[in-house]
DNA sequence: TAACAAGTTGACCGCGCGGTCCGCTTCGTG
DNA sequence: CACGAAGCGGACCGCGCGGTCAACTTGTTA
């Protein structure tokens, strides 16, 4: 055993104080609300993380990891073309709870290799559905990788926004990037 | 008169040094590297702009109102699908020099008019389209504004990327406005 | 050109941040 | 249960920020 029991708790707490005050108040909430948050000492965070940036970090490498599994997964989907749909659609919801952006700024090798493991998962994908047809012939895997979060970007610009209203901006997105001419997608 | 001439032509070299401070390391750059770049001291800055919010609005201001006359001039073009297309190109190209939204962020009942003016602008340019056929019948002014900065944000996301790929991605997202199984504007 | 208003300057202040440190508490183990 | 190690907490530090101010310089005008 290499973390004590109530270590591993305070670990966890505070992981999910952070993103929540990540996503309630942007990467520039203090240290100090993040600990307030999970109801521990400021000192407690710089134990487990050593640095601001190591808990962005940590959090970022989460979501990577889970956006790389989802890709990975939906590549084997039938549809390619929905099956992408619905990976933006993921990634915009997540986003949706974090305002970390994945691609800008240096946080370390560990981070920077699972963003290339991401972008490989994503390119596969994508080319699948772009040799389906289901996309523009010009249509990359950095594209989809940096248009999937722009819905919710979008919407934040937006003091009293219907919630859903992202979707319709994913759907205007996803409609640029299939072949003219093309059918929508059913649910649109 | 009511300013001093050496005053005068302070204040425009603090707008510009800001511009130019603001576009490079974003609007957290502190107003004494704007001094510096200036040629001036800090106290000057603060003579001219009480406070840094005062100067940022000043510049948003500026931009919006460009934006603004813009939009006017546009509205009465004969083809209003591609003076959409225009108006999203130029407010692009324009927030590629600055790192300022005009949308999120308090500065004063000023800005706010003049971005309701904008707005108001944009919507009379973009329900012209819409009524030409040139755009999907359920966009609205407030969908192009929301859109018209992405294909910028999106691109600065990559750090080694081509000057003119945001191009791309504006003719993506214009593709995805206009009308399904309309044919491409010239150009794309 | 004299004299005053207007403008400029950089040292200075308070504040809140990220990060440190050491005395104290608590868990795990024999 | 007793004891050492691992974990915890919060006062504390240095820094860089936005903003202030009083001494100084400069444009303007009669």
């Amino acid at each position: 055993m290499s973390l004590r029991a109530d270590a591993a708790r305070n670990r966890s707490l505070l992981l999910a104080a952070a993103i929540e005050e990540f996503a309630l108040h942007g990467v520039d909430a203090p240290v100090s609300a993040i600990a307030r948050r999970a109801g521990l000492g400021k000192g407690t965070v710089f134990r487990h993380f050593p640095t601001k940036d190591d808990l962005v970090a940590a959090i970022v490498l989460d979501r990577i990891t889970r956006l790389t599994e989802l890709a990975t997964e939906l590549a084997e989907a039938d549809d390619a073309g929905a099956a992408v749909l619905e990976f933006m659609r993921f990634a915009a919801r997540q986003r949706q709870q974090l305002d970390l952006s994945f691609l800008s700024g240096d946080l370390g090798s560990e981070v920077a290799e699972a963003q290339q493991r991401m972008a490989r998962a994503i390119t596969a994908l994508v080319d699948r559905a772009r040799a389906q047809g289901a996309l523009r012939p010009d249509v990359t895997g950095t594209d989809v990788m940096l248009l999937m979060c722009v819905p919710q970007d979008v919407v934040k610009h937006l003091p009293d926004a219907p919630p859903e209203l992202w979707e319709r901006y994913l759907a205007i997105l996803f409609d640029g990037l299939r072949p003219e001419g093309a059918h929508p997608l059913p649910g649109f």
